[in-house]
DNA sequence: TTCGTGGTAGACGGATCGGTCTAAGACGCG
DNA sequence: CGCGTCTTAGACCGATCCGTCTACCACGAA
């Protein structure tokens, strides 16, 4: 059983690992089984034991960065929320443009893969589709979370201004390949903050 | 000559309109010629008689978006410029923000067809990422223009920030579907540049 | 050793992909 | 009417799509 399960499992983390790298590299649609399969050294029936169709796999291959995602953002926002004392909110907010920035920047971003999968599966009932909205639905949840304890007179409008800074910042860098957008949206977060909690005070 | 024109013309823009529509709705890799053909009840000859390959019909397909664009676009913006007097640089800004609002309030909106281009052809020589860089290019041109008339500080900062601003309105309304995206966004832009232009000012 | 079981290789299926080619239609002109 | 030209329908091509099926192989248990 432990041995059976480490070699269904290998299997299965390949395939997952394989295809996605192809798939933020190519696109969905552009990425066939066949090709993954050749990639990975797999038989085809390796992949439907695991999964049921490709689409399943697209939505493993999603989980999974939405997984390893979550784990270094999270991470990332911890650890100022320990450091910084009233301006905890702030902090935190930075820190999380500062992760997106990190991102981008390295040489291995090739823009957001929920982005790429929502541009091809755009049916809002499809299971892709759906994976992409858990994803970015709780990142807006962080982004909310910290801007509350910000002070803002609004928070959620602030959180709602940020989120589109740092949509927009992974867009752009994606697109036009400009590395420094992260850095801008963090800047122009940092007006929004102050002029949010400016607000607040007066 | 006149007649032959006007019906090469016809098949060409109905080949164009069809496949803007399909692409829109279901990607590029996802639709094939064959669709495309049978929706538009042509045949596989006059596609290959007016471009020599899919492709070609993308990059047709994605220039003639672009100048719809550029064309409302600009429109917009320069009925404000009219009106306007000194703050003639924040009304056209504000202008834009309103361009992309009633945008993505269309019942049409199905997100950026460039965005979604960009997702499937990454690589940065291909013909469809020049065309989508083409229009990203232009669009920010436009941003940077206007913000260099409102007497702040850095523009060129200040039009970086809108235009990441504009990005993720885009790409948030089609992904979340969120219809207040671009009035979110808005309000962000009049934060920014009061700050920038007060900057300025002092 | 013999069996049973679970995983795998790769042939196979029908559909569709982008693209080419041929044969015939549609039309203006003399 | 007969001719020449331009356009078109759709058969055809090899490749590839996603998914299934069968035959086999490796391995643990008895």
């Amino acid at each position: 059983m432990a041995q059976r399960g480490t070699k269904r499992g290998n299997a299965r983390v390949q395939l997952i690992d394989t295809a996605l790298d192809l798939f933020d590299r190519h696109g969905f649609h552009a990425v066939g089984i066949d090709k993954i399969l050749s990639a990975a050294g797999l038989a085809k029936m390796t992949l439907y034991h695991h999964f049921d169709s490709k689409e399943a796999l697209i939505v493993a291959v999603l989980e999974k960065r939405d997984a390893a995602f979550r784990e270094k953002f999270t991470a990332a926002v911890a650890a100022v929320a320990a450091s910084a004392g009233a301006d905890a909110g702030r902090a935190q907010l930075f820190a999380m443009f500062d992760a997106i920035e990190a991102w981008v920047r390295d040489p291995a971003f090739r823009g957001s893969l929920f982005d790429k999968a929502a541009a091809e599966y755009g049916e809002k009932e499809h299971p892709v589709k759906k994976a992409v909205l858990a994803h970015k639905g709780w990142l807006f949840g962080e982004v909310r979370r910290a801007a509350a304890t910000t002070g803002a007179a609004d928070p959620v409008k602030l959180a709602a201004e940020l989120f589109l800074l740092m949509e927009g910042a992974v867009l752009a860098a994606a697109v036009t390949g400009d590395r420094t957008a992260a850095r801008r949206a963090k800047a122009a977060a940092e007006t929004l903050i102050a002029a949010a909690t400016l607000a607040a005070r007066a």
